[in-house]
DNA sequence: TAATTGTTGACTAAATTACTAGGTTATAGG
DNA sequence: CCTATAACCTAGTAATTTAGTCAACAATTA
């Protein structure tokens, strides 16, 4: 598990995504210039998305991307593995040169802490992190808008300062 | 907020310290041994650990490190900070270069979303991963030996596969 | 005083990041 | 059919980070 500035720009990209597309694919220049990211990046960033399934791209004009599945059951962590794919069976993956016990012992235990921020930033979906986008940008407009079903959201959002 | 394998080497360190403190400290060379780590690197790991507080040295025979304060008061996410030292106000901090409300928001769910992560790995002690560590052993020496206070634990480790 | 251990700094090969440049396909609209 | 528009692919690259090595120095114990 890795977890850099480069997921960042993935996840970054994919709420844009997220908030613009409306039946037509978006291209890649329209987020490249809304975020202020580099274009060709963003190609590589998402050819491992595609690759990972997690979106569509449609070539020729008006082409761009689109999402590969709702947009409620791709995870944060989806993103993150997708861009960065440590397969990262790093030291004795059940190989030789695992002497001592106690080195196997606190390789199992890191494995096991990964797996847990995994399972975390599995549990955060694309469609929350629009949803609390698009309440932000509301906020500003009219700061008194509240709606009832956005309260989640907003202690999400609270809850961490 | 980063997360690789150099956290990784400091979390695995000091749990290895974590079970071999007894009154005495420990030196980073048994440690080093002991986990298969270069002894100069975790050298420049714990002058970090050291600066923010986590362990203390002791130099001469029969010196080495010890906590710097209760284990169980010292996070994953503690040990993580210390040796990555990311203070990451990357892009628009309140400052100029925050063209477009877009950029901005995305900007700061990321932040939040990376603030959740920390209050996580703030959740897991040097403590449970050592308790973690010591079932384990002990389960390899007679296997049918669990006590009734280390079911948390296994519950912890077990959920996650 | 000698051995031991932490502490510090300078340096470095290898890998990774965050790009750029330039090409090739596919496709919609005229 | 032509052309513009986009995805798609490959290669290269400067800057940064990682994961170390090496050497010197400082404190402390026997």
């Amino acid at each position: 598990m890795r977890l850099t500035t480069r997921g960042r720009y993935a996840v970054t990209a994919m709420v844009d995504l997220a908030l613009h597309v409306e039946g037509k694919p978006v291209s890649l220049a329209a987020i490249a210039e809304r975020q202020g990211l580099s274009q060709s990046y963003l190609e590589q960033l998402f050819s491992k998305l595609r690759k990972g399934g997690l979106v569509d791209g449609r070539r020729g004009p008006g082409g761009g991307y689109s999402f590969g599945r709702p947009i409620n059951e791709i995870s944060v962590g989806d993103v993150i593995a997708a861009v960065d794919e440590t397969v990262d069976a790093t030291l004795c993956g059940g190989h030789e040169n695992c002497q001592g016990e106690t080195r196997c012992l606190t390789h199992n235990l890191w494995q096991e802490l990964s797996c847990q921020i995994q399972r975390f930033l599995g549990e955060v979906s694309l469609e929350q992190l629009a949803t609390d986008a698009k309440r932000n940008e509301n906020l500003k407009n009219s700061p008194e808008v509240i709606s009832e079903q956005n309260i989640k959201q907003v202690t999400f959002l609270t809850e961490c300062l």
